[in-house]
DNA sequence: ACGAAAGTTGAGCGTACACTCAACTTCGGG
DNA sequence: CCCGAAGTTGAGTGTACGCTCAACTTTCGT
């Protein structure tokens, strides 16, 4: 299905659709109707595309979590700067995306479905971060590396949720901070 | 209503019905159906004491939203490494609360109301944070003291989700870093 | 320009939800 | 022990949801 150029142009304006509205209210806000009149569709056309209501949502939700890696088809040489520096910018840059992604997370919570998908984007990150730690750093032993990691991701992690929740909050100069402390040796 | 004393213990077990249900899953799981059956209680009790579902819900965020904070009503003189800790007990102690917590945190980030009732209980949090910073080192300015005040939280923030996440995190070891790298002049 | 595959449509289906209500039982002060 | 207030009950209401389907139109290789 969805070879003709109309079926594919129709199917990502369902997703075009389905991304603004869980951006604007979250999983509760996505119904099949506002959907498809977002959209433009009938509804009979989302399942001619679309297994479920469900299949939609993960499509965009999986977007959502590989955004926040950028390049992550390119040969992993970044250095740790640059990975904060994309992380702040998926966050302070396309909110609409971010707050999707943290949402997400906050679901995952409860929901095994998805917290299987974001804890494998989390674990598929911390390892990129991993790398470029001991590149950063060579004396760094695998395990040191991965600790460090884990505690710059997690604390960029809460500065994103504080940065959305609360206007007042800075996040780049948080996350440069960051840097800096975890640049002095411990 | 509910001055008899049966009707306060009706109350206390639709509260405490619709607590386990948020945790358990989400805001989602919270059916009236759910809630009625676990408590043992007919539909028409409920209405006769909750003017919504969304009031008992809200009662029950009340109370996740308070734990947080230990002693709320005690003089505040806490050290920064006790907010840091109850902070740190909340989470590992009471995953069930946390989660509830955490996930209203995710879910403030499309609805207003939510949002609103997180973001006031976040900057009490917060001036208390910085009044321990200010307590620690005196020679601190306020706006310097707000600054630390909010880099730990934030941090500590995304420690609990990820350790609510990732269960290879260890929440309290790298909360002990955070206080170690706090206590490092800049 | 033909026709089969692809795409579109919306009325309608079953279901689950939050909530109401009128009849009923229990409580407890006087 | 009486009686009004407090509490309980679940069948029933309206609504919104995800999803189906049979009739129809468009696309595009041949």
């Amino acid at each position: 299905m969805a070879r003709y150029r109309v079926g594919l142009e129709t199917r990502a304006r369902i997703l075009a659709a389905t991304r603004d509205l869980l951006a604007e209210g979250g999983l509760e806000a996505v119904t099949l109707k506002r959907v498809t009149a977002a959209a433009g569709v009938g509804v009979g056309s989302f399942y001619n595309l679309f297994e479920s209501k469900e299949a939609a949502v993960f499509e965009v939700v999986r977007g959502a979590l590989d955004a926040v890696d950028p390049h992550p088809d390119a040969a992993h040489d970044d250095r740790l700067a640059d990975l904060v520096e994309a992380f702040v910018a998926f966050i302070t840059g396309s909110p609409t995306v971010a707050r999707i992604y943290l949402q997400l997370a906050g679901l995952g919570l409860t929901d095994p479905a998805i917290a299987s998908r974001v804890l494998r984007s989390h674990r598929r990150r911390l390892e990129r971060f991993a790398e470029a730690c001991r590149r950063e750093d060579p004396t760094l032993g695998p395990d040191a590396a991965r600790e460090r990691a884990q505690t710059i991701l997690a604390s960029l992690t809460g500065f994103g949720l504080t940065s959305l929740i609360d206007p007042t909050f800075d996040m780049a100069a948080h996350a440069r901070g960051l840097l800096d402390s975890a640049a002095r040796p411990v």
